[in-house]
DNA sequence: GCGACAG
DNA sequence: ATCTTGTCGC
């Protein structure tokens, strides 16, 4: 039996999707500094698809926050619950990244999500949303801007612009890796944006990706094969 | 109405 | 996300 329960009522159509956000959005704790960098466990969450015969997986890794050591893996596999809606993803992604965290026997301490947390049009992306549901500090990192507007950060690693959405900060553009193209970087859940900032420089000590999701996604996508593929 | 748009 | 070879560079 799984810990982290899907609710029963998961939309099917973008209406009551959107209703859902702006019901739980409210829950979002964002007053919470969030676990120590370097402590505890981190965990990475990436999912693949394989849209022609409508089939996901999902992939959860737990490292060790201060070694980033493998501490332990799991996987789950489903049919695609959701259409990809820019602003949806989460109705796309949750239902199997649940199942696969149920898996575990580890405490996942803080989830690092491939997307984003509250950088989202109604403040509740897919890393809040995993947050909520499961109680867990979660932050986002993606890999594009999606529609918000930021102002290139420095060259060297560790630099850092806010991402807004008008005059409001909802993330931050990170340099992980010198002169090459900045991660986005927002608070999900129970994490602070300076924190989530200091965790994802520290999965990313060579390439510009966390190592959680880098380890997440190609576990994921060896899934997806063994499933599908 | 049209284009943009996390994964 | 996914379709896909070679190629430039550390």
């Amino acid at each position: 039996m799984s810990s982290y329960a899907m609710p029963s009522d998961w939309p099917t159509d973008e209406r009551t999707a959107r209703a859902v956000q702006d019901g739980l959005r409210t829950r979002v704790v964002l007053d919470e500094a969030g676990p120590p960098p370097g402590t505890g466990h981190v965990t990475g969450v990436d999912v693949a698809y394989d849209d022609e015969r409508d089939v996901v997986a999902a992939a959860v890794v737990v490292l060790d926050a201060a070694t980033l050591d493998v501490v332990e893996e799991a996987t789950a596999v489903g049919k695609v619950a959701f259409p990809y809606v820019p602003g949806l993803l989460a109705f796309r992604e949750i239902p199997t990244v649940l199942a696969a965290l149920g898996e575990l026997r580890s405490d996942p301490g803080l989830v690092v999500c491939d997307g984003y947390g509250v950088a989202h049009p109604r403040r509740f992306g897919l890393a809040s949303h995993l947050g909520v549901l499961t109680g867990l500090p979660t932050i986002g990192v993606a890999k594009n801007p999606f529609t918000f507007v930021y102002e290139d950060p420095a060259a060297v690693r560790g630099s850092a612009s806010p991402l807004l959405d008008g005059a409001e900060e909802v993330g931050r553009a990170l340099r992980t890796r010198e002169g090459v193209k900045p991660v986005f970087v927002s608070a999900g859940h129970r994490v602070s944006l300076d924190r989530a900032c200091a965790h994802t420089l520290r999965l990313t000590p060579r390439y510009r990706l966390p190592e959680s999701t880098r380890r997440a996604d190609a576990l994921c996508r060896s899934a997806l094969r063994a499933a599908a593929g």
